[in-house]
DNA sequence: TCTTGTATTAAACATTTGTTTAAAACAAAA
DNA sequence: TTTTGTTTTAAACAAATGTTTAATACAAGA
């Protein structure tokens, strides 16, 4: 059946998931990966072809599993500040749920940038959706709601302040001694004193 | 004389701080490594004993730069919006000069976490100065110039607002095509826009 | 100059790793 | 049952990589 080859499929991808995400491209073996998927290693090959390969797709999925919520909530008619308000959710949402994403997209593409850069270049949908953004900034600060600032900026700031935690987890659970759970809770919180600390910030 | 030894040391070390940087540990090669630093490979071993070894002084080394540096200003008696000035200050002028830093220490914690945490578990000291700033936290809070914060809350957010830029750079400059210099330049300026912008959002 | 300890080199070694191969097992169609 | 195409396996291969070795060059002290 095409479900047997599915079934393989999705064992491979689930291990490469984790494998890569833990070890790195680098460190990650295809050995492995085979014995996480328990599968005959000439297994990966047979299906994915290479290595590299592999790690392309596992990226893309990691990619659009993050870009993918994110440019809707972008998109939407809200206000700046629920628009703030719904990326921080959305994002502290994902990673809870999948806390190696964030550290398998930076340490890849501090290493390879042209694997990210390569999926916006060109983008013109991205491009009006960040233009659309940056006009309702402006219109706000004029109506005297709040502070200039660019979109790039506050984009960063906001990636900065809900992504960051979940990359350095490994050094503030150890710098401040936090147990796995209290860390889980903490970034449950932060939800909404992030997107308070940021709305704060910016009002005028 | 012993300052050839040392000369060839430094070569070495540089070389080494180079291409662990710029390709994480298991992406890194001793032959990288020999060739950047114009050296027999041989001479790696012999200088430095293995490969994990020579890593370990790297990554010390950084770990020094970056956090020696932090823990003066956090030491020292100015008020608490001054020190968060100093931090952020501190923290984008060492990564400005030294880029790679925050990447080099955050790739390889993330895979071999112990090798940070074991530089705090159990030292004192580090805590201690903690815990005087948590305190001037709360008089502050009591006096009604600050709204009630963890001090760990607040070093996570100063830190994501100031490292993550340079972590995310090869994203950043990809999403919204910066040049390199034109990064320098917007960290440059954000060593006060952040300050004020963590400051407006602990005002009471 | 001869000796002795250190520095340097080219080559080799043992493992690891991504990939391929050739044979076997299996399933479905004829 | 035989055939045909696909999936699975164990083994092999070639390249890369950390480390060691054994020989040589070098510098300084006797």
């Amino acid at each position: 059946m095409d479900n047997q080859r599915a079934e393989t499929e999705n064992k491979i991808i689930e291990a490469a998931m984790k494998v890569f995400t833990k070890k790195g491209y680098k460190g990650a073996t295809m050995r492995d990966i085979a014995a996480e998927a328990e599968i005959n290693l000439a297994m990966l090959n047979y299906y994915f072809r290479s290595k590299d390969n592999l790690f392309d797709i596992i990226f893309e999925r990691a990619f659009k599993q993050i870009y993918g919520k994110l440019f809707e909530v972008l998109a939407n008619n809200s206000s700046i500040f629920d628009k703030i308000r719904g990326l921080v959710n959305e994002i502290i949402e994902i990673l809870l749920n999948n806390p190696e994403l964030a550290s398998l997209i930076f340490a890849e593409v501090s290493i390879n940038p042209e694997r990210l850069s390569d999926k916006f270049k060109g983008n013109s949908e991205v491009e009006k959706i960040f233009n659309r953004f940056q006009k309702q900034i402006d219109k706000e600060v004029k109506l005297g709601i709040m502070k200039p600032i660019s979109f790039m900026e506050l984009y960063m700031n906001i990636d900065a302040l809900c992504v960051f935690p979940f990359l350095a987890k490994p050094m503030f659970t150890g710098i401040f001694n936090l147990s796995e759970m209290n860390y889980g809770g903490l970034m449950e919180r932060r939800k909404s004193t992030i997107a308070d600390f940021i709305i704060a910030g910016l009002q005028a």
